[in-house]
DNA sequence: TTGTAGGCGTTATCAA
DNA sequence: TTGATAACGCCTACAA
């Protein structure tokens, strides 16, 4: 039922070679255009379709990649799939989109299960260890590249924004608009192989929090870095609670991700401070939760069309040339001023 | 430097004959248990992958099923990808996701362009007008069903919420907290071929609240009814500003869809109108704007799972037996109250 | 239990 | 300009 017509079919109607249909549906010019046209006109008529398994065996190779994505409601990697896609069409590379759900484990489970599919290169969006990935690539021989700043330790060239200096620059941005008293907040590390304990990322993040408050002579309170639980359902941030209990002088609020912010307004609206004239508030990635919440969060913006395409490139360069490094590629965020930090002066 | 290892390779160097080989990495029986580890163990050496166009062509198909969706950072299709993913799973089917971002032409074009890909069938997701992407599934013969709710004309089994039934409960809750000066806010039909003017969904839950105000005896006030830019990022609602200002009775506002709420709601804490004691808000879909908003909407929450789910059933059926036929599939939602509506008392 | 051979639908090479 | 034919790599009758 599916897949009938073949080449032979088309040549028997036309009364042509086989090779001679094979030229009139490609563009191959040893052709004369009259039983070209007329090849065609039977061709569709016949209902012909060309087998893309028996072409892939021929020329050897589907020209396809993969993409795997961490498979919930937060799409943050849409931007990077496009552009993945993008790059990847201008070189005549189909994209497979693998969205993947799960623990651990099931990331390398997706990869070996690519070995039915016709891929020749993965990409790996967000990776808590990149090691067991790496793994399931050699098994089934496949390059890979990762858009990952989790994994400390790195196995694939890992496209990633600067974690640090984006950081950077939106501390810098509340110190500026004058804060001092800046909680933290990070996802709680809940256990020995939590995946938030060793995110490079939140190291990062965390080191550019502690180093601009000593660049500006602000003392580090520890007191002020807290961990709540990553539930961006959540009616309230307890801890963050807790801590404006305790302490009045609280004026800001960096969260480690945006995703981490909907429960911290929702524990100030519930507490009646103000935002962002009482409390300023920051997060980092500008993912949809930034826009979504009242106020719109500042946020250092990740460049992810940037780094899908250049993810891309990087697969396809493994692909046809030398491999590239295995390193970190690293790519500037942007700070976005929103009207979480912005008072009504500016 | 991709695929060179054969069946002929590893049967070279096991001194067997290529049968043999094949039959020792399948899982045949008429194999000796010694020579099938034995030549397992070389071909593992040797770094063998089975060629999947080559089993492709020979089997006459890749088992493979294709699933487009929009591409933008509204991945409320996620959970029914997932649901594909799963049920193809369980049929032996790979699926192969493929974000589609921009208008009408993008998505015939997208299927057009998956005459290249390796895939029996798909799943299209929100389709504006059926008919041009059924024809493009025609050209290249593949069956196809749809997961949507805006074609008002279906060419292909349609699978949806059941959009009046679910806005009729929502309506009737609002209702029986009391309120009875209901806004219904509604994207703009912004002109001739606007996606919203026809989308089917927008006229049932329209039809389900008027409905529903007659059944309760209000009197249905058709400057309750309002049309807003559809952007969830957008710092208010003008519109329901503009309301407000002539009209201070309104208790209540029912967003088509969730993702209108945003705006809303920004629009409602910039006029310091208390939500939900003042003025209760619903919306619609059970997004990830639902939750992510302060305070937490009330919605209705479409089984997405189980609407994934049953189009992979259908478009497996179409691939074997009989088609399905052409109609819509209905599935009932869930009323899903929050805080948005919930009164201090209940 | 193992080997041989034919064919899946294309494309490319070589003759005609 | 066209036609016959040989691969591409795998699977599976059929034969040994």
């Amino acid at each position: 039922m599916t897949q009938r017509v073949t080449l032979t079919d088309v040549s028997r109607a036309a009364g042509v070679g086989i090779a001679t249909v094979s030229r009139a549906m490609g563009d191959h010019p040893d052709v004369s255009k009259a039983t070209r046209d007329r090849i065609r006109t039977i061709a569709q008529e016949l209902g012909y379709r060309p087998s893309v398994a028996a072409r892939a065996l021929r020329r050897g190779g589907f020209h396809a990649i993969s993409v795997i994505v961490p498979d919930n409601q937060w799409a943050w990697w849409e931007l990077a799939a496009h552009a993945c896609i993008e790059t990847a069409a201008a070189a005549g590379y189909q994209v497979l989109v693998h969205p993947v759900r799960g623990a651990e484990g099931a990331l390398a489970d997706a990869i070996t299960g690519l070995s039915n599919v016709p891929t020749e290169g993965v990409i790996v969006v967000s990776v808590p260890d990149q090691k067991s990935v790496r793994d399931a690539c050699d098994r089934i021989g496949i390059p890979g590249v990762a858009i990952d700043d989790s994994s400390v330790d790195i196995y694939f060239p890992s496209i990633s924004a600067a974690n640090y200096a984006g950081a950077r620059e939106v501390v810098e941005h509340l110190v500026e608009i004058g804060r001092s008293r800046i909680v933290f907040v990070r996802p709680r590390f809940s256990g020995g192989d939590s995946i938030w304990g060793n995110s490079f990322y939140l190291q990062e993040r965390e080191r550019a929090y502690r180093d601009v408050l000593v660049a500006a002579g602000i003392l580090i309170d520890e007191k002020l870095i807290i961990e709540t639980e990553y539930d961006e359902a959540a009616p309230g941030c307890p801890e963050l609670g807790d801590l404006l209990d305790r302490d009045g002088s609280v004026d800001a609020v960096f969260c480690a991700f945006d995703q981490l912010a909907p429960a911290v307004l929702r524990e100030l609206a519930t507490r009646d401070r103000r935002v962002p004239d009482e409390i300023s508030v920051a997060g980092f990635d500008d993912e949809r939760a930034a826009i979504l919440v009242t106020p719109q969060l500042t946020t250092a913006r990740q460049p992810y069309a940037e780094m899908g395409r250049t993810a891309t490139e990087l697969l396809l360069q493994s692909l046809s040339e030398t491999p590239p490094a295995i390193r970190r590629y690293e790519f500037p965020t942007q700070l976005i001023v929103r009207a979480s930090t912005r008072t009504q002066l500016s």
